[in-house]
DNA sequence: TGTAATATTCAGACAGGTCTGTTCACTTAT
DNA sequence: ATAAGTGAACAGACCTGTCTGAATATTACA
């Protein structure tokens, strides 16, 4: 298991710096350092690496943000707080480049395309996640607020990466804020 | 004028549907029944040709918005209200498929590129447009409340072009206008 | 421990296709 | 006669995916 990882590393790296269309499996071995024969092998197909490469992504968040949150003993409202917290915190991480499923939907349009298909199941995943928090958090309207939040989160991504240092996971934060005690 | 415009429109809807990347010059020729040297003597290259897509829809954008708006006579925070309308009704047309500057700078993360800084460049136009009407309508912190539905309206636009029908576009309006009301 | 069997990885060539951009001689308008 | 458009070929580079034979690990058994 411990070449998998490393090639999933590896592709990880060129797609979140150079996107996922412009990093080329040749490049992908050279920068691993593998024979393509054995990506191949890993790997049937360079879509599998992809969705591989997305659901490990969503995985690795859903986990980080699960176990922060669980730390915290709070109220309910306290709850959705860190929560906005958290995402300013993830999206300001030197490591963050916007939302892989949001890459990959954008880089294959085609709504027929299996890549852009999984990226919209990852998308509804993200917004039941959050609307689950608001449910629980005694939101009057769970679901408009996790779409509400699910907007957010995904504005602030995009315009944080197009503009670095310009503040919008912060103000995108306040807005949640806003938002949310509109809503309790 | 006429042969520009004929490129321009063709590489539009290709560009739209398709994908930048996946639009390639020999298809939109075809598309549009033309030789290839016709192409290249009006865009001498195909970047030329992807930054001129993308100002002249930026320039159609807000001719449309400037001229929706001006015909409303109103009191300065029914300007924000119908603006944030507006964004809702043209988000929701079904020409609509994403901010083109986002799907740009997507396709083309390289902070260099010269498609990725073009796209910053419009990215900040957008959000100098809405701040400068947040400060005619008397915001208490224009440049946030600009930033804030920046962020929202691009968030509403990935969201509903991700997930069409989701109502991703009206609960942005909605979560707009609290936001406004807060700030004001 | 020693050795044989098995699995994995390697480097690289290859096929068949795509891409951008250039160039050519020929034809059509104005 | 000046300009614009056509069709087609071409260069040089890239792409995914397949295949080969040799080198290297790993495992199983004695």
């Amino acid at each position: 298991m411990k070449m998998r990882d490393k090639i999933l590393a590896t592709a990880t790296s060129l797609f979140e710096s150079r996107g996922i269309q412009a990093s080329g499996v040749d490049t992908i071995i050279a920068e691993a350092g593998i024979a393509k024969a054995t990506l191949y092998k890993h790997f049937p197909s360079k879509n599998l690496l992809i969705t591989s490469y997305l659901r490990e992504k969503s995985d690795r968040f859903y986990e980080w943000l699960n176990s922060s949150l669980v730390s915290k003993k709070a109220t309910s409202l306290e709850i959705l707080i860190s929560l906005c917290e958290l995402v300013e915190q993830w999206i300001m991480t030197p490591e963050f480049h916007g939302l892989p499923f949001h890459i990959a939907a954008v880089e294959f349009p085609e709504p027929d395309h299996p890549i852009n298909q999984y990226s919209a199941v990852l998308a509804v995943e993200l917004q039941g996640y959050l609307s689950k928090i608001a449910a629980t958090a005694g939101a009057k309207d769970p679901e408009a607020l996790g779409q509400q939040l699910t907007i957010l989160f995904e504005g602030a991504a995009l315009v944080e990466r197009l503009s670095p240092g310009s503040g919008a996971a912060s103000r995108a934060k306040n807005a949640a804020i806003t938002l949310i005690r509109a809503s309790i």
